[in-house]
DNA sequence: CTGTATCCGTGTTGATACTG
DNA sequence: CAGTATCAACACGGATACAG
């Protein structure tokens, strides 16, 4: 009886879009699906497996993980490539306009990080901490420093690297650095953000560091949060 | 039996929320609702009472619109303001942080123009055109252009307002104009991004002109949209 | 007239279990 | 590892009825 495939869901998918040809509206139906961006969020420091994706995203179930991965690969913003053999494993990667969307990121987390209900006691991944440190680093404040630092997480070990004015973060290569933090993104958000001292967060063993004290200070005043917004609204 | 009014919902609101300390997954907490983005975007161009955001928002039901008001307002993104008694009339108006999303919007929306799946023929309100005008204008192209243009729709009257290289667009306001257009949002859309000549818009009476045309022509090139991406990604 | 509350059919989401 | 199947809970949209 499967010989009959009905196809009846391609041929009407009235899946639920805003029927508008604002290109804000566009844009909510790109990324406004429950999980959509976080997804898109998963993947801006490379590609990953399915696995690697849902294990970022606490709380997606595998039928909604898949769901958004097809309507996001249908929209242009992501396609799956098949590794080359040696590792037979499929990943998801973003276009390089899904790449671009990366704008879109910024500044939504800046607007949101002004938020009163903003809880920055919640779980707090190694991408997100990599993304939020290409978002709230302030170039006029690092003049001419140069430094190179590692961050070792359980998920992922994350490499900065600061010249010209300039902070490039991405994941994975491992190299000298001046500084290697080793502990969990929270305990190094807290030196970052939370003006909580480096060497505090030595002393109760929530942070690791081995190499240049120095410029792990300095560093860590890179990264200015913009201002709350006052209760008045 | 109501007597007993039972507040379970009160006290433990389980809103579906991503638990997440990144400030993306807080931006989406706060604008990804289904229609809680476009409920803004309704707002951008000023105070609107219920019914008139319900008429921008082709689609939305009175319950859910009530829950995004609601919903918005506990963030802190509008505010609900009671008239003076002349016109006793409640509004919604945006609070000054939640004016400050308008940057995401416009990035957003510039993001979104380029998408394959974008589709300019769907409905387009006045709001839109405002929002698009001031999002697409290219100041470069302005030069020392100064002119007053006054579009007039079904719904709003729109003031677009040419000086020093800048561009506003207010609602309402009436006065002198070098030129009045008045017709459907979706004529001046296609005038000012569809390369149709305003000529031809006249010509089958979609369009209404009366001023100095030569203003209009001029105008009308000053809102490049962005490249669409190739087909490839 | 301006919202708000309730009922109801339907589609989406999310947790668990399961298959290739 | 990479999804699919199933099912319960919830959110959405439409209609309607109600309150100021």
């Amino acid at each position: 009886m499967k010989l009959e495939k009905i196809t009846e869901q391609e041929k009407a998918g009235p899946k639920r879009r805003y029927d508008d040809a604002c290109a804000v509206a566009h844009g909510m139906d790109l990324i406004g699906d429950r999980w959509a961006f976080l997804v898109m969020r998963e993947l801006m420091l490379g590609p990953k497996r399915f696995s690697d994706i849902r294990e970022g995203l606490a709380g997606i179930s595998a039928n909604v993980l898949t769901q958004r991965l097809e309507g996001l690969e249908e929209s242009g913003i992501i396609r799956r490539r098949r590794l080359p053999p040696p590792v037979s494993a499929q990943v998801y990667e973003l276009t390089p306009w899904g790449q671009e969307s990366a704008m879109v990121m910024r500044v939504l987390a800046r607007w949101a990080a002004r938020s009163p209900g903003h809880d920055p006691s919640l779980p707090f991944s190694a991408v997100s901490l990599a993304l939020s440190l290409r978002t709230m680093f302030e170039p006029a404040r690092a003049g001419d420093m140069t430094a190179r630092i590692v961050f070792e997480t359980e998920q992922e070990t994350l490499v900065a690297t600061l010249a010209a004015g300039a902070l490039k973060v991405v994941r994975g290569e491992t190299g000298e650095a001046d500084v290697t933090v080793a502990g969990p993104p929270r305990a190094v958000a807290a030196a970052i953000y939370g003006g909580v001292p480096a060497a505090d967060l030595i002393a109760t063993g929530e942070l690791k560091v081995a190499g240049d004290m120095a410029v792990l200070s300095r560093f860590v005043t890179l990264f200015p949060l913009p201002d709350k917004v006052e209760s008045g609204g």
